[in-house]
RNA sequence: AGGCACGUAGCUCAGUGGGAGAGCGCUACCUUGACGCGGUAGAGGCCGACGGUUCGAAACCGUCCGUGCCUACCA
């Protein structure tokens, strides 16, 4: 061995930084477009360039790296494209705060000085996410890392644009939409969320204006009544079925406005009579359509009461609804308040109440990109994993409207769309246009909006591979293979990325998604930094190692269940790396000088050997089928199980005496096997545990070979070395072995103290196994003298303790220390739940249609089973009976 | 209001028609030459409730209860 023994501890900052820029340097991360092994490719979902890792990136760039290395480990051109979102109101809050800090406002500096500042803070902070998500380990291709701002993928964005618009599926229009004032731009309805609030239901009486009475509406906002210009009744309501048609009188302003009669009007809910304020609800708009009424806007796109609000104009909506409930109450207008729990809307951004608006926009109509995308996954041409978020993906764009992509923001792609001073036209092109087409004029204003962050997200997939232009990488790469992803951008991003896939590369981004949970936190409430309760996936690597926090992230990623996730479970696993480390470390210790065999030879002997061959091959072909199938902590599960509980508990306690013995030929056989498994449980857990795999497999040279386990190939099961007998016989002998140690345990034997054990058996085969292992359970169950006799060769031993495994009985000599008083409460136990068992397979058997329905190989398993408790249940009653027997002499 | 999940050991969760499992925690014992971030053994569960299908249900179906999430224009 060239490298020597291992420190004690495993030191994984230094390891893992080290071994990152090796990679790195070695360009094992990038990407051949060239090359002619298959692709599989993957685009990252780019975090916002102001964005710091959390541990919702940490679970989606550890699962992708997963599917990555094991990719390439599988033989696949592997290709994963990194990069950034400009993330445009995050982005342009952030620098906004910065500049308020200088005492500045963007209006003051002006657009382009304020775009300036933007690239200025991205060439400074936009850095960071990248450098964390490689401290994560992730093997990205970083020569082809994008930002959905650089010159190619805004190329892109205008073509795509101008596309759409010629074919009629982008428009401008004047409609409802929603509206951030705080944010002072235009929202898609998806950007919206809707919130749970305790509100009130105010009742407002209108006067009838012929004096004769009064019709009491009911409202959350009583601001907007100064917008209202009209009341409306259902026609089917009695109670106000003569108010149709008359006038009433709105409070406070004195304006005289309409009772209509519409369907749409709930006559259950609050006083059945609707005050209509067309400018600022969406509802209240649709009636307008319908009734032509006028429309009168009270507040303005910064939520500031407009002039047509009369005295309050000027005064903050939220400050106006106090004031306007005041004068209301001053006039006799309010008849009563209650309490109200209602959902309004929030911007997902800066999280003030939205604004339904009647603005300007531009539109995408989506119809028809939305039934391709839907056709796509019915055909089964993507495929959605786990299956039950295709129902979701289904219904949202079933019910899809239009996707109002223009943001009046500074930060993003600018709408490609000119207007001619002079004739009004509209000019939509890639390059900016030197004349008016329609009437030549050369006064021409580019519109000063931007557009949705998403609609650039949307062409991810192909914008990052160099399109439009035809490239190697879009010819080898697209369709990607894989998108991983959490299910709250399933609409915002995926179903986007299907429409725009579709449309421009007449074949979908990605032939399966897998969408994976949230992480919450142990109470299972979402991480917020509001809330405090953020684990930090930094802070989280500082303290257990990457390897670690990537461990646990995969073992808890069940499909469809969030995470709960406490630092205390990563941790946890902590202990197996280290476990990992010390078993490499014994390992290594013991290959110091050893000059081979390096290989395994090809017919093994010695059941252990046999047995842990036997077991490495259906746990790599189990790892295998569970990455596959996207079965994260499957895959973690089995190789902790496997390494810890076989290989370690088991394996190599079994052949330490191997290691440290005379027998020079035994040594080097477990040398070559317990290292040839040792090197493919690296290569399995290399996805998930980069790190620390990468630093033992370097020092296992020459059983490895190569720069870098990242080039090695995945185990492949091998069934030639599965071995049904080992795997039986090393069953029962481990059966015989936890015997004795239950035995010891319940008993109190000292573990210093070896014991005498008999074994007795009447099958040959249970014999000879027994006298061939009789080094292994002399050793394992700390055995001094072991008697393996046949069946009435040797009477069975008086003061001992016993057991029954399989049809043998194990004894553990006791002579002067056993107390027959719990012994026999011990057996007394044992045969209670033997007696359990043992009666509910008799009465399964005993059960003719059991016996006439059930498939014949389980009724002769219940037969099997049957058979073997009422052995063993005979042998211990037996054995009861003796100690029952010797308690009573010794009680005379 | 509708839809979708989930309810299994103290905690967190696997398991989807024929033997109730894991990790952590807990208890007892242990300076065994890789590891106390360890070892050995043990305790602990009418698999939310009720009904149905079936020879057989933790699993399939229905109802209910509880929890969570998503969607929706009841102002």
């Amino acid at each position: 061995m060239s490298e020597g023994a291992l420190a004690k501890g495993y030191e994984f900052a230094e390891v893992e930084s080290h071994w990152y820029s090796y990679w790195e340097e070695n360009g094992f991360f990038r990407a051949d477009q060239t090359s002619s092994k298959p692709p599989y490719s993957v685009v990252i979902p780019p975090p916002n360039v102001t964005g710091q890792l959390h541990i919702g990136h940490a679970l989606n760039d550890t699962l992708q790296d997963i599917l990555c290395r094991y990719k390439r480990l599988k033989g696949f051109e592997v290709l994963w494209v990194p990069g950034t979102d400009h993330a445009g109101i995050a982005t342009q809050n952030v620098v906004e705060r910065q500049l308020a800090a200088d005492g500045l406002t963007r209006h003051e500096i002006g657009r382009e000085t304020f775009q300036e500042r933007v690239w200025e803070w991205r060439a400074k902070y936009g850095g960071i996410i990248i450098n964390q998500l490689k401290r994560l380990g992730a093997s990205c291709d970083w020569s082809r890392e994008r930002f959905t701002m650089d010159e190619g993928l805004s190329q892109a964005v205008r073509q795509v644009f101008v596309s759409l618009y010629n074919s009629g599926l982008i428009y401008r229009g004047k409609r409802m939409i929603n509206w951030c004032p705080r944010c002072v731009t235009a929202l898609a309805n998806i950007e919206v969320e809707g919130e749970e609030l305790s509100g009130s239901l105010y009742h407002i009486r209108y006067p009838l204006v012929n004096g004769k009475g009064a019709l009491v509406v009911a409202t959350t906002r009583p601001e907007t009544m100064l917008g209202d210009t009209a009341v409306a009744v259902n026609p089917q309501d009695n109670r106000y079925k003569a108010f149709a048609g008359q006038m009433v009188v709105l409070p406070i302003s004195g304006r005289h406005i309409p009772v209509i009669a519409d369907p749409y009007v709930d006559r259950e809910f609050g006083t059945g009579a609707l005050k209509v304020t067309p400018a600022h609800d969406f509802n209240d708009f649709d009636l307008h359509t319908r009734h032509n009424l006028d429309i009168i806007q009270v507040i303005d796109e910064r939520g500031i009461m407009t002039d047509q609000a009369g005295a309050y104009a000027g005064m903050d909506r939220f400050a106006c609804r106090r004031q306007i409930l005041k004068d209301l109450e001053k006039g006799g207008w309010l008849v009563k308040t209650e309490a109200h729990t209602h959902r309004v809307g929030h911007c997902y951004r800066c999280h003030s109440v939205v604004e339904p608006m009647l603005s300007l926009q531009w539109f995408v109509a989506v119809k028809p990109l939305a039934e391709a995308a839907i056709e796509a996954v019915r055909e089964g041409k993507t495929k959605i994993v786990p299956a039950k978020w295709e129902k979701d993906y289904f219904n949202w764009l079933e019910n899809l409207e239009d996707w109002c992509i223009s943001r009046q923001i500074w930060w993003g792609h600018r709408i490609p769309a000119w207007y001619c001073r002079r004739c009004n036209q509209v000019i939509v092109s890639m390059e900016a246009p030197g004349q008016c087409p329609n009437c030549s004029g050369d006064s021409l204003e580019q519109d000063t909006d931007v557009l949705d962050t998403w609609f650039s997200s949307g062409l991810w997939p192909f914008s990052t591979l160099g399109w439009p232009r035809k490239t190697q990488e879009l010819e080898k790469f697209y369709p990607t293979s894989t998108l991983v992803t959490a299910f709250d951008i399933l609409f915002f991003w995926v179903a986007r990325m299907m429409m725009l896939g579709l449309r421009f590369m007449e074949e979908v981004p990605f032939r399966e998604v897998y969408v994976h949970a949230l992480v919450r936190d142990a109470e299972g409430q979402k991480m917020s930094k509001s809330k405090g309760n953020v684990i930090d996936p930094l802070l989280m690597m500082d303290k257990y190692g990457t390897d670690a926090l990537r461990f646990a992230l995969t073992a808890f990623a069940v499909q469809g269940r969030d995470i709960k996730l406490s630092e205390d479970r990563i941790e946890g696993y902590k202990h197996f790396v280290n476990k990992i480390w010390n078993a490499a470390r014994l390992l290594l210790m013991n290959l110091e000088g050893f000059e081979g065999p390096f290989e395994i030879p090809e017919k093994v002997t010695g059941l252990a050997h046999r047995w842990i061959l036997s077991r490495l091959q259906r746990v790599a072909a189990e790892t295998a089928d569970s990455l596959d199938n996207y079965y994260f902590n499957q895959y973690a599960q089995v190789l902790y199980q496997f390494l810890w509980h076989e290989y370690c508990d088991w394996y190599l306690e079994i052949v330490k005496p191997d290691l440290y013995g005379e027998d020079a030929e035994a040594g080097r056989l477990a040398r070559s096997v317990a290292a040839h498994v040792m090197h493919n449980i690296l290569v399995l857990l290399h996805p998930v545990m980069p790190f620390i795999t990468e630093e033992i497999w370097q020092r296992m040279k020459p059983f490895t070979s190569g720069l870098s386990i990242m080039q090695e190939s995945f185990p492949e099961s091998r069934s030639e070395l599965i071995d049904p007998e080992a795997e039986e016989q090393m069953e029962t002998i481990m059966a015989i072995i936890v015997a004795v140690r239950n035995i010891r345990g319940e008993m109190n034997v000292p573990p210093s103290l070896k014991v005498e054990v008999v074994c007795i058996g009447d099958q040959d085969s249970h014999l000879e196994l027994l006298e061939g292992q009789r080094r292994m359970i002399a050793d394992l169950a700390k055995v001094s003298s072991l008697t393996i006799a046949r069946a009435g060769e040797i009477p069975k031993p008086g003061h001992a303790a016993g057991a029954v495994v399989g049809n043998m009985e194990v004894f553990v000599i006791l002579k002067d220390i056993l107390d027959f008083e719990s012994e026999s409460g011990r057996l007394q136990k044992e045969l209670s739940k033997l007696e359990k068992e043992f009666a509910m397979t008799s009465r399964k058997l005993s059960n003719d249609d059991f016996l006439q329905k059930a498939p014949q190989d389980v009724i002769d398993k219940e037969r099997e089973k049957n058979a073997r408790l009422g052995e063993k249940l005979e042998k211990l009653n037996r054995r009861l009976d003796i100690m029952n027997g010797l308690r009573e002499n010794l009680a005379i």
